[in-house]
DNA sequence: TGAGTGTACTATCTGAAATAGTACACAAAG
DNA sequence: CTTTGTGTACTATTTCAGATAGTACACTCA
């Protein structure tokens, strides 16, 4: 399910938030779904437990998904919703970017 | 005419290098143009003139500009069909970006 | 000759990211 | 109750790219 590139600039508890959003984004998870646990995900991904709990928390700080210690980590209702809101953003940056292409043709 | 942000993830000479690009896009900078010394940039930015050569060096290797020692650096002929070569596999990450967008509407 | 330039080199510092290890509280299943 | 699996919290420690510091040499031009 989840891939990390070692090599990649982004740090690899940022491209397990990503890849997490793009699941909820594809459909592949939905609201009520159980992400895999913290333990469980650093072994698949061979990295320390520590990297994965920090996507973790980005994740449920941004109410994307939600804990209950004990249970593990559910996607939210309102995950959709919340990352749509992101992409607005996102959108916004691609037609500034677009805009400066112009210039090269 | 330079600005850098040191808070940004981006680090410092690779903006240098974005601004230069830009500034030959936009006709600030011409080919032939002597582009500001290393010292004189540094000094200029408040970085270390290493961190500026880096850029140089950078900017040199791609062919966007070239170096005479005990001159100066200058914008090369070629200089903006390199970077309209460089921008076009941008444009290809963008229609990837794109279409990751309208999943989330 | 002197000032300004590109270039090269080694050493050091810094901070984010990642790792290592431990500990505690809770839920569910046996 | 015990065990297992879970989230959470905490303090070191390590690693590495980026940046800094300092020096040195060769070249151009006034």
């Amino acid at each position: 399910m989840y891939t990390i590139d070692v090599m990649s600039r982004v740090p690899v508890y940022e491209q397990v938030v990503e890849q997490t959003e793009r699941f909820i984004l594809t459909g592949i998870l939905s609201p009520g779904d159980k992400i895999p646990s913290v333990r469980n995900l650093s072994v698949e991904l061979s990295v320390n437990p520590n990297t994965i709990q920090k996507a973790v928390s980005e994740l449920d700080r941004r109410g994307i998904v939600y804990s209950i210690p004990g249970k593990g980590c559910f996607v939210a209702e309102q995950a959709k919703a919340v990352l749509s809101e992101s992409r607005r953003s996102e959108l916004t940056g691609i037609k500034k970017q677009l805009m400066e292409l112009k210039l090269a043709g």
